[in-house]
DNA sequence: AATTATAATACAATATATTGTGTGTGTAAA
DNA sequence: TTTACACACACAATATATTGTATTATAATT
C-alpha cells in the first residue's frame, strides 16, 4: 500500500481490527521509509444492483431507501435503529443469494415484509399497507385476520 | 469479513493482489460456511481536505479538478495521461506531508507548477499564465527569460 | 471483430498479519 | 456534562495472508 505521505510502496500493518458489524476491516499501517502512519479500510466490493420499479424504470439499489421505508413503518414502535439495520442487511444478503443484477421492487418489498413480520406485527401491517397499496380498511382487516389465523394453527 | 451471501463472520483469503499504482489491494475471500467467494478492496482512508479559494470560499479538494487544470495546460504537448496522474498524486502527497485540513488554492497552484516545470516548460508557462493571471505578454516574456536564465547558471 | 485490461482461478514457498487485552483521547450523542 | 463510541497506541502469542508464475474468462475500448 503506497504511503500517502512519501509514496513508498512498502509498509507494515501495526494494527488490524474488524468492525463489529463485520463489514469492514480497519488497518493501521506504517511506512517503512518515512515511518509515518496511515489508516486503510477494507470493504466488500458492492456489485451494483439495479432495482426494477413497477413502472419499468430502473434505479440503483440503495440501502438508505429501504432503511427509511422500514423506519417510517416503525414509527413509535419499540424497534431500534440497529434492528432496522439488521433487516436491511438480511434483505441485502437474501438478494445476493438469490438474484443477479436486477431485482424488482416488488420482491424487495416482500423480503422486507417477511423480515418485519417476525419482528413487529404492527410495523409489518403498516409497511404492507403502503407497499401493497391498501385501498380501504377492509384490507387491513383481512391482513390482521390472516396473521391471527396463522397463529392459531 | 462478513459473507455477503450468508452473513457468516469467518472466511479465508484465497488471493490477494496489490494494484500497480499501489493505492488498492484486492482480496478474494471464501466464506468458511457457505464456501461462496467474494471480493474486497482495501484503500487508504481519505481525509477530507478543504481548499480555500482566493475569495475565501472553501470547497472539497478534488483530484479531478487539478487533473483537468493540468490537462488543459498540456494540450498538444507530449505528456501522457499517466504523467498527469503522477503529478496529481505527487501534489497530493506533498499536501499530505505539509498541511492539515486546509490548504489555499494558491499553494496548490504552486505545487502543480513546480512539478509541471520539471516535466514540460511550455505546459508550465501556460499553466502559470492562467494560474497567476498574466495581464499581458510581457509577463510571458519575463517568465520565459527567468527559466532560460536559471538554466545558464 | 479484434484488442486490451482487469478479474477469477490454481498452487507452492515464504513472510507478515491477526487477535486479545488494556490505556488514553477526541468527538458525538443523550 | 456525562456517557458512549470509534480511533490511536503498545505488546505478545498465534495463524493466516502474500507473492510469483501462469491460464482462462469477461468486460471495456477501438
Amino acid at each position: 500500500m503506497k504511503c500517502p505521505f512519501c509514496g513508498f510502496i512498502e509498509d507494515k500493518v501495526i494494527d488490524s481490527r474488524e468492525r463489529e458489524d463485520g463489514f469492514q476491516i480497519r488497518r493501521r499501517r506504517e511506512c517503512l521509509r518515512c515511518n509515518k502512519r496511515f489508516t486503510t479500510y477494507e470493504e466488500i466490493e458492492e456489485k451494483i444492483l439495479m432495482v426494477v420499479k413497477s413502472d419499468g424504470r430502473r434505479e440503483k439499489f440503495s440501502k438508505e431507501k429501504i432503511f427509511t421505508g422500514i423506519q417510517k413503518a416503525c414509527e413509535k414502535r419499540p424497534i431500534s435503529t440497529e434492528q432496522i439495520s439488521e433487516i436491511v442487511d438480511k434483505v441485502k444478503m437474501e438478494m445476493n443469494q438469490k438474484f443477479e443484477n436486477e431485482i424488482s421492487s416488488k420482491v424487495i418489498g416482500q423480503l422486507v415484509m417477511e423480515n418485519l413480520k417476525i419482528l413487529d406485527e404492527v410495523a409489518y401491517v403498516r409497511f404492507a399497507s403502503v407497499y401493497r397499496q391498501f385501498k380501504d380498511i377492509t384490507e387491513f382487516k383481512k391482513e390482521v385476520e390472516q396473521i391471527l389465523g396463522d397463529k392459531n394453527e
